[in-house]
DNA sequence: CGCTACTGCGTCCACTGTTCGCAGTAATGC
DNA sequence: GCATTACTGCGAACAGTGGACGCAGTAGCG
């Protein structure tokens, strides 16, 4: 339609003339992130959120271009939701392990974000204010840009990438439809011969672990402890200053 | 249908009795990964995988329970595509570098897995495989089994999320069905405006530093770093010997 | 006042994953 | 040798999807 206006975040919300618009972006991006959370991302539709404002689908596609864009907005949203960045401690470890926590806690919250974040770069104005924070952080070392984005991106990396390793069970047990048990229950059977085959003695050792009671916030100190190693490793070989 | 093999890699291939099904799940599979690798995940519907096998759309079903189950038996196919893990060095350091670069090479041959890593755990005989795999280059070292996996669960947390990060604009490009410059030229107006703002003087250094040309390596790079601070975090932190 | 550019939305299209039931076939039990 | 059984392939149908189109109504500018 628009030459200049193609992406979302560079598109008026409001047309200069005509009515007004009875809903707003941020409407619309409440109610998707609604459903998803209580419903699952699979349950999201456009139907479904027409549903939920009760308007007609079709009037949503006046305030997005796509489905896409919605998705877009709602990732940025859920950026947006711990409110400003804290200030800086002066700390740099201190300020990218509390970039990361936070960061972790909204996957934790809207578990869809592991299925939206891959495909889509989050250039949203919010996740660029996460990022100019966490370089500001950075930026009293003195380091080159192009070394403080580095160090930013691994650490985001790192939480992304076990944010979705953690949640991808409970994920796939919650669109089995089924309980916790009964999921497990229908893998126990080739769990065991995983076990029983004896071709993966460590693995075998693993997974009786898991069965143990302590197994219950590995996964929180498995994040610290990855995460606290990542930031050892760039504290110990932060190159020296220009 | 059936009580005890619910869960695809328990189900045999092949009924006992009854005539002798003309494709293989591996057929499916390949297939399937082939139109994800030329047209896209999006593009992988059970018709257009019927349609390149040349059979009908219902007669998938024979062999699979669901499109969930084919898209388990593609990331599984994919971590069996180099073959059996190679021999171990006797350093856990490069073993585990190698696993790090090999996962992510396959996320480079197949972008599509960044969308299907999330809420899908990795419990495919060829995963479990390569757990098995990293465990043993750590077993030497006679650490607590849920040490070691904790050390091997952390690199792939890393890398699942940097190849996702990594990939991501490559596949929003894909997705949007322009060229890299048309896409670019959509978001250059946004990007102005962040720089111009003011508000992001360190955001608008590196969007300044990504158009050098020395930029062309520099998602390869940051890979490389990233992995080796979080190896030298762990090499720096191990536990006492039990 | 009229023209223009918008808004809301009913309706439609092409497509999705999956189920049902039927015809055909191979191995088993007797 | 022959009925029985358990499978196979698959056309057709179902409920759902994202999105396009066009039409009626309305707010603001000249």
């Amino acid at each position: 339609m628009d030459d200049v206006h193609t992406v979302i975040w560079n598109r008026p919300e409001r047309a200069a003339k005509g009515p007004a618009p009875s809903r707003t972006r941020a409407e619309i991006t409440d109610a998707a992130i609604a459903i998803a959370d209580a419903e699952g991302i699979e349950a999201l539709s456009m139907r479904r959120v027409a549903q939920e404002l009760g308007t007609g689908t079709a009037s949503l596609y006046r305030y997005l271009a796509s489905k896409d864009d919605l998705l877009d907005l709602m990732l940025d949203a859920v950026a947006a939701e711990d409110g400003s960045p804290p200030a800086l401690t002066g700390d740099w470890r201190t300020d990218l392990r509390g970039m990361a926590h936070r960061s972790r806690a909204a996957f934790h919250r809207h578990p869809w974000m592991t299925s939206l974040a891959a495909g889509r770069p989050s250039l949203g104005p919010n996740s660029l204010d996460a990022i100019e924070h966490a370089l500001a952080a950075l930026d009293p070392l003195g380091f080159d840009i192009d070394v403080m984005i580095t160090i930013v991106n691994t650490v985001q990396a790192f939480v992304r990438g076990y944010a979705i390793g953690e949640l991808a069970q409970q994920e796939a047990v919650r669109r089995s439809g089924v309980g916790v048990q009964q999921w497990m229950d229908a893998h126990a059977p080739y769990l065991d011969n995983v076990v029983k085959s004896g071709r993966h003695p460590l693995l075998a050792r693993v997974i009786r672990d898991a069965e143990l009671p302590h197994a219950a916030d590995s996964a929180e100190r498995g994040f610290e402890l990855g995460l606290e190693r990542l930031l050892d490793g760039w504290e110990a070989n932060l190159p020296a200053r220009p």
